[in-house]
DNA sequence: CGAACCTTTGAGCGTCCTCAACCTGCGTGG
DNA sequence: CCACGCAGGTTGAGGACGCTCAAAGGTTCG
């Protein structure tokens, strides 16, 4: 059976095995296809009721500000990513996300989730997974910030972007398209945005990576996952668990 | 019906109200309590098929060691808290669980989960939300990490151990008890033990704090959350969301 | 009473920050 | 078609924050 496949569908399975009333349940939902255009707020911190979105294209990014008016970006979205998804079961939402190129996603409602909770348990399953490994990402930036230099930081972030967008054929080992600025890095990364350019200066002339105009090029990529430490089993989602 | 109340039956119901076919799913599960000395792995990065389990009695912390052996503690938890539930999903568990006093806790196996979302689909919103307060807790500390001082960071690290413990019981305006070392702090904010000894120093100078012997006393807790930026909103449940 | 663990303090240093200036490419409007 | 504004990138200089190394005091427990 392959009918038309929704992205939220192509997310889900990658983790669960889902039955035909499994999708069938699933695809009374994303008829709400959506564009936005860059640096749209799709959720502000404090919003009530906010929905959630699976990204189709385009770039996004999750992030707080702290009282002091200081930004942390706390993930990059990449097509087949949850927009929102931690925030749907609070009455306020805890962050803010923001399209970073111009976006398709397909909205997904609380009450789509919760009778989709109902009628097919599977997909409980599967979006319970879905948010599991968005922790784990989450996580693996607070190793990142916390227990690693800025070259070994920023090198890590480079190449989990190229691990994840490599899932879904947006990369190779040559490298990728990339529309963030050196002010985004820094947020992601805790560093300023001057020192975050002296390290890719530096990464560059160490030949291990190149971002220059929108393209992050992997000069040696073996090398840069010796300096980042690299271990890609965070975002492995290996199949799906369940049959 | 006041039946007898299981620390996961607790933990659930504060996120959704529960009927009495959740709480009868819910009872047949919860018979494992088991007991833990201090020190000792529940759970270890790479193990497979780890179970997860509801905290009791004492602490315990998360953690993931860097290939190059530094540890960064992902998070504390405290009694009401899960352990491990978000690597029940996971074929290989993608970080580390340690005891860090005496502990009690009851087992709950993914097979249990999985059950459960068949029987009581609101029990699947429990855990989706449960879930996605501890991400909220992630990233707290990822924001603490990377846009705060070591002061700042410090502070808010205890504020919301003693907001959190205040939600069970465990912690007045005045203070806690509380089995970190200076080692633990360290490892949690990304800090060496002796800088955490000399930022302890100086709360306890300005009056803010004093952590000494086991025990943290808020001097001025209001001068605290000012210094730390400190806004409790991510922690707060705010009551069943689900009639 | 020794050993292990934790805390405390000092000295010197390196990473990363702030401030500041200048450059580039690009879109807009006169 | 050029002038301008603006966002983003680049580089330098100086300084602060937090690190490492080192040593000594305190507690607890066998």
């Amino acid at each position: 059976m392959v009918m038309h496949e929704s992205p939220l569908t192509r997310k889900l399975s990658a983790f669960v095995w889902l039955s035909d009333v499994d999708l069938a349940t699933l695809a009374r939902f994303y008829r709400r296809r959506r564009t936005f255009a860059p640096g749209h707020a799709l959720t502000h911190e404090g919003q009530t009721n906010a929905s959630a979105f699976v990204l189709a294209e385009g770039w996004a990014c999750s992030y707080k500000i702290t009282p002091d008016g200081e930004r942390q970006i706390v993930d990059f979205q990449v097509p087949g990513d949850f927009l929102g998804l931690r925030s749907i079961l609070f009455r306020t939402s805890d962050h803010s996300i923001e399209a970073l190129t111009r976006i398709e996603a397909t909205e997904v409602l609380a009450s789509d989730i919760f009778d989709a909770f109902g009628e097919a348990p599977r997909l409980a399953t599967a979006v319970l997974w879905a948010a599991s490994r968005d922790e784990a990402m989450v996580v693996e930036h607070l190793v990142n910030l916390g227990r690693r230099t800025a070259e070994e930081r920023t090198a890590h972030l480079l190449l989990e972007l190229g691990t994840r967008l490599n899932l879904v054929g947006l990369a190779d080992q040559g490298g990728f398209d990339c529309p963030l600025t050196q002010y985004h890095l820094a947020d992601a990364l805790g560093l300023s945005a001057v020192h975050v350019n002296r390290v890719l200066r530096h990464l560059r002339e160490e030949k291990l990576v190149t971002f220059q105009k929108g393209r992050v090029v992997f000069d040696d990529l073996d090398g840069l996952k010796v300096l980042a430490g690299f271990d890609r089993s965070y975002l492995d989602q290996e199949g799906p668990l369940l049959r």
